[in-house]
RNA sequence: CGGGGCGUAGCGCAGCCUGGUAGCGCACCUGCCUUGGGCGCAGGGGGUCGGGCGUUCAAAUCGCCCCGCCCCGACCA
């Protein structure tokens, strides 16, 4: 295509507001213009490369047997009351009213749709299995869009999911996905690494990330450099460190004393001259509306994933001032476990085995010194603990990193929940009605662009990796107003084009260094530069990524772009 | 929803405190010039100063209300 006919609005300041790489480059490169918050436009060229994103998309699922289909973005909301999601996805939901005042949403996700799809037809084992996918938009009401399109109110996803008799039926699909995934992003040129997750509000067993690592990221994932083990933060389990200081031999009695004015950890600390790790760390919360003290060893933070699955609760929080005190009978800042009897205790399983610790003593201004579980209160214990860097990794000790990331999809393992919840069920060989198992997994189209960007750019722009790029070549007459460049220019181009190369010629009547800044900012993988060495014959070739430049005969030009595009 | 910041030409900003003709750079248009990294010169077009109400002879500027956008937090597949 000619540059000179096409809508490419780059410019040379980022707007003000766009403060990660990703969201600065893409406007300034004049492929996204912002309609709303967390709502964009999507102009020429990042159409063409979301395009190309989708088409390896539709490569990889087609290639594990998954039919595309399209499904209804406008919802009933019968069908999310069915599933129980109508209240539990609360603000999160876009509803509407039709103008006879019946509820609808727009969709957040398609198991329901799928399911009713699924539950109407499917009638027999043999119709198993089926994996259906959509590339569609989804609809979330974030309570805060940030960062250009990683976190958006209107995106594009590939979502399917997957139809079994049974859970090694399930195994098989959650396979297939995990290896189409991995082809995907690797055709996209992504640096990623796939990591153990938590299954949310999506329900199911087992669930997997794919995730490109970015500060301009909102996951947190614990890795480990030595075996691999690699967890979302909220799931991800550790060795903790050992206590700083050996706890006291003997059977101790819990004895007061008195701590004016030291409310947190680290005044209590410092208070008692003794380590963070000698403390009980108590949390008074509220798990489905029923008052439990949660436990913790001082230097320790509460992960409220873990919590929340702990108690098998749908809704926590931490309880509030006068509840704390009608419970226990202090104020937060003297709290702990001994003689709580109005709530359920649990405890980190850092606490199990210590012994004659400190913990709040239930009486403003005083703890316990000689607190010890299983003798002094009595707890369950449960993994309840956040991990962080430095801790030991659970499979082989060695110390593990955090790592800020971006998530750009997700697999999970379903189970029942929809095909019961709305009654997907077929007849087995036997001829029982037996549920269907289900898995459901996401790709987020646009994160794939914008993680391809915080991972490649350099201060003239973005560096996309040749399969997601909105074009693979730009040839660049330097001096338009030579007709001998231009035509090697158009020469080339064809060249390219005949050989099946996206290529674009900057035919426009401007000065080289803009056509050379633009290049850069939008980020074609080569450039041909149809230049000065014209009179001997040659042009150079650039990559945009590193910069390397090569001088090679015209004729060779488009033959030696294809060859090094293919790579 | 809590905290903070911002809203003046397409983009980046000044002017506001101390009320009195709306400015600068880039971009855009015309002409000339130039042609290997956002070139130069000359001329030109473009504004409900986010919106409403109020104070005032007079409001971008002062007051009140509202809206929008961004950041932090809460929340989140």
């Amino acid at each position: 295509m000619h540059w000179s006919k096409l809508f490419i609005p780059t410019l040379r300041e980022a707007p003000a507001e766009a403060e990660v790489v990703s969201h600065q480059l893409l406007v300034r490169a004049g492929y996204i213009r912002q309609l709303s918050a967390g709502i964009y436009s999507y102009l020429f060229l990042a159409q063409r490369s979301l395009l190309k994103i989708m088409q390896i998309v539709r490569e990889e699922m087609d290639a594990i047997g998954a039919q595309e289909m399209l499904l209804p973005a406008l919802h009933p909301a019968e069908l999310w009351q069915e599933s129980g999601r109508w209240t539990v996805m609360g603000d999160n939901m876009f509803r509407l009213k039709d103008r006879f005042g019946r509820d609808l949403c727009l969709g957040m996700t398609h198991e329901e749709v799928m399911t009713s799809i699924a539950r109407g037809e499917l009638r027999s084992y043999k119709q198993l299995p089926q994996i259906w996918y959509q590339i569609q938009n989804k609809f979330r009401d974030e309570p805060r869009p940030k960062s250009g399109l990683l976190r958006v109110r209107q995106f594009l996803m590939k979502d399917s999911y997957s139809f079994d008799l049974d859970a090694e039926g399930l195994d098989d699909s959650y396979q297939k996905h995990h290896q189409a995934y991995r082809r995907i992003f690797d055709r996209c040129g992504l640096n990623y690494l796939v990591v153990e997750a938590h299954s949310g509000a999506m329900g199911g067993s087992q669930s997997h990330e794919f995730m490109v690592a970015s500060d301009a990221g909102e996951d947190f994932v614990v890795q480990c450099g030595s075996c691999g083990y690699s967890a979302n933060l909220e799931k991800a389990v550790s060795q903790p460190r050992a206590p700083e200081l050996a706890d006291p031999e003997g059977d101790l009695t819990p004895e007061p004393f008195h701590t004016p004015g030291r409310k947190t950890i680290a005044e209590v600390a410092e208070f008692t001259g003794l380590p963070e790790t000698c403390q009980m760390k108590s949390l008074v919360m509220v798990a489905d509306g029923h008052p439990v003290l949660a436990l913790l060893r001082g230097d320790h933070q509460l992960s409220e994933t873990k919590f929340a699955a702990a108690m098998g609760a749908s809704e926590i929080r931490p309880a509030h001032p006068e509840e704390m005190r009608r419970w226990l009978g202090a104020d937060a800042g003297s709290l702990g476990p001994v003689g709580a009897s109005k709530l359920r205790i649990i405890a980190d399983e850092a606490l199990n085995g210590r012994r004659n610790m400190i913990a709040g003593a239930n009486r403003d201004d005083y703890h316990l010194r000689h607190v010890t579980p299983g003798e002094d209160f009595v707890a369950e214990f449960h993994d309840l603990r956040q991990a962080v860097a430095g801790d030991g990794c659970i499979n082989c000790g060695a110390p593990l990193e955090l790592r800020k990331t971006i998530e750009i999809g997700h697999i999970f393992k379903l189970g029942y929940k929809y095909a019961e919840s709305m009654g997907l069920r077929v007849l087995n060989a036997a001829g029982e009605e037996v549920p269907v198992i289900m898995g459901s997994y996401g790709i987020g189209i646009e994160r794939i662009l914008s993680a391809a960007v915080e991972q490649r750019h350099d201060a003239d722009g973005m560096a996309l990796p040749v399969a997601i790029a909105p074009f693979v070549v730009v040839v660049t007459p330097v001096n338009s107003a030579e007709a001998a460049q231009r035509r090697a220019a158009e020469e080339i181009y064809q060249a390219c084009r005949a050989l099946g190369l996206d290529a674009l010629l900057d035919d426009r009547d401007e000065r080289p260094g803009v056509k050379f800044k633009d290049a850069d900012l939008i980020g074609i993988p080569f450039r041909v530069t149809v230049g000065k060495k014209l009179a001997q014959g040659k042009v150079e070739l650039v990559e945009r990524h590193g910069k390397a430049s090569a001088d090679v005969p015209v004729a060779d030009a488009a033959t030696e772009v294809k060859k090094r595009a293919a790579m």
